[in-house]
RNA sequence: GGGCAGGUACCGAAGCGGUCAAACGGGGCAGACUGUAAAUCUGCUGGGGUAUCCCUUCGGAGGUUCGAAUCCUUCCCUGCCCA
């Protein structure tokens, strides 16, 4: 055994604590911590990942980050792929029942998510699990006697369930059984700390009310704020559609940040970008006196952003690439180009637009033109019969941003 | 098991025999203005077609009618109340 050496507690609550946004009960940690270097032991760190949507984006980043943190102070990230709940479907956050998965679906996708997870955690002191393992092999009665340990009102202090009941919006019997499966892991793993966005600080609590009521040592808490997705309202996910994929390229994650609402600038740069304390209270100060222009601030936070999931240099093109297209208007360095297949050069825009893929109904194709939002080689298209000859390939403006190079495939 | 109220487009919600592809609000998209921000204004928002034309859609399946989202039958689903 290599011997380990961590950190001092009061160094190691310090991290722990900055950007959370809870971390209770601060005192049992306090504990643990004092606990693990005495018997240089590493705590043992849960965070929960659902399987069913295996794309990881920047709001999931923030609580990796945290996770990471603690590998880096000697600590064992325990990773569990919910492969057995996310055929539950987690309600949290949502008044809608979610659609189970499939136990190979789950498999899967829980693969592209350790991958992506890996652009954040270090490989080192990190353990996947998967939740089938114990779950799994529960029988009914295991079932029964789980769910003998909570009661109807304690799950009703939760929020979306109260409100969902109240509002008459189904409830069904295995989404209430879902934080207790969930719960369940920290129980089989022993979790120390569990990690979590402020959204699962239900779940994690039942975790805990698990853990003793098994006669375990109750888990501690740390949650991460939720991030806002571009549209600055809804939390950032995939189905709402606003979010930057941490497998986004460089064009997309500097554009997608430069769009956020400037009320989230300083967020995204503390939480989405790392930036340090001191960093993100010169911006807001820098904001607030108005020797930062809100857009530099963006610009900033963007670099970063792109740097970390790419390097220094691919964020910089990325903003002159973005300077480039917006600011000088002018066209991307690298545009695709898509080649037609017809006999004639001559192709109609409507049809170019939906084979090409840049409109997905002629219908819609004709709104934009009528709409002016479709340009050829500079110059606005008026007319959706329009005829282009595509033996020279032609640039393509569809919408503020798809640009695409049409030509008619030869041979 | 009984009674009642419901299931409409991405969401919420009108419509209750033809003038309904379906009011209105939200969201989304496009344009103007900008900093690809916010706010604001304008337009669009099922599909096909260059025309007040056709097709698909109002929980599912049948039926009545010249004609149904609207009426009838039946099935499925949800909520509330009673047991």
């Amino acid at each position: 055994m290599k011997k380990k050496l961590f950190p001092p507690v009061n160094e190691q609550m310090d991290i722990i604590k900055s950007f959370a946004e809870e971390v209770f009960p601060e005192d049992e940690l306090v504990r643990k911590l004092e606990n693990s270097i005495k018997t240089n032991m590493p705590l043992k760190v849960k965070l929960g990942c659902d399987p069913s949507k295996p794309d990881l984006h920047i709001g999931h980043s923030v609580v990796l980050k945290k996770l990471r943190q603690f590998q880096d102070l000697g600590h064992k990230a325990i990773l569990i792929v919910g492969d057995f709940t996310a055929m539950i479907g987690d309600p949290s956050g949502r008044n809608k029942t979610r659609p189970p998965l499939t136990m190979e679906e789950t498999r899967i996708n829980g693969k592209t998510y350790l991958e992506q997870a890996t652009k954040i955690l270090s490989p080192e002191n990190l353990e996947v699990r998967f939740n089938s393992e114990w779950l799994g092999k529960m029988t009914f009665a295991d079932v029964i006697n789980l769910a003998s340990k909570y009661t109807v009102a304690q799950i009703l202090e939760r929020d979306d369930f109260a409100l969902r009941y109240k509002n008459g919006i189904p409830i069904s019997i295995h989404e209430i059984l879902y934080p207790l499966a969930q719960g369940m892991d920290s129980v089989a793993i022993e979790a120390d700390v569990e990690l979590g966005g402020t959204d699962q600080k239900f779940n994690l609590i039942v975790g805990r009310e698990l853990q003793k009521a098994f006669g375990k040592e109750p888990q501690c808490v740390v949650l991460m704020p939720i991030l806002e997705g571009t549209d600055g309202v809804e939390k950032m996910s995939k189905s709402l559609g606003n979010y930057i994929a941490l497998t986004d390229s460089p064009r997309e994650m500097f554009g997608k940040v430069m769009s956020i609402p400037d009320e989230l600038i300083v967020k995204y740069f503390k939480y989405a970008a790392f930036a340090s304390e001191a960093e993100v209270s010169a911006m807001e100060k820098g904001l607030k006196d108005g020797s930062l222009h809100p857009r530099n601030a963006k610009v900033e936070t963007a670099k970063r952003i792109v740097a970390l999931y790419y390097d220094n240099e691919t964020a910089e093109k990325a903003f002159q690439e973005f300077e480039k297209i917006f600011v000088k208007k002018d066209i991307p360095d690298e545009v695709e180009t898509f080649e037609i297949e017809a006999e004639q050069p001559k192709q109609n825009i409507v049809e170019i637009l939906v084979q090409s893929g840049l409109a997905p109904s002629k219908k819609e194709a004709r709104r934009i033109i009528d709409q002016g939002g479709v340009y050829v080689d500079g110059v606005r298209v008026s007319d959706s019969n329009l005829q282009l000859d595509l033996s020279q390939k032609k640039l393509i403006k569809y919408g503020k941003r798809k640009f695409l190079y049409v030509k008619i495939k030869n041979g």
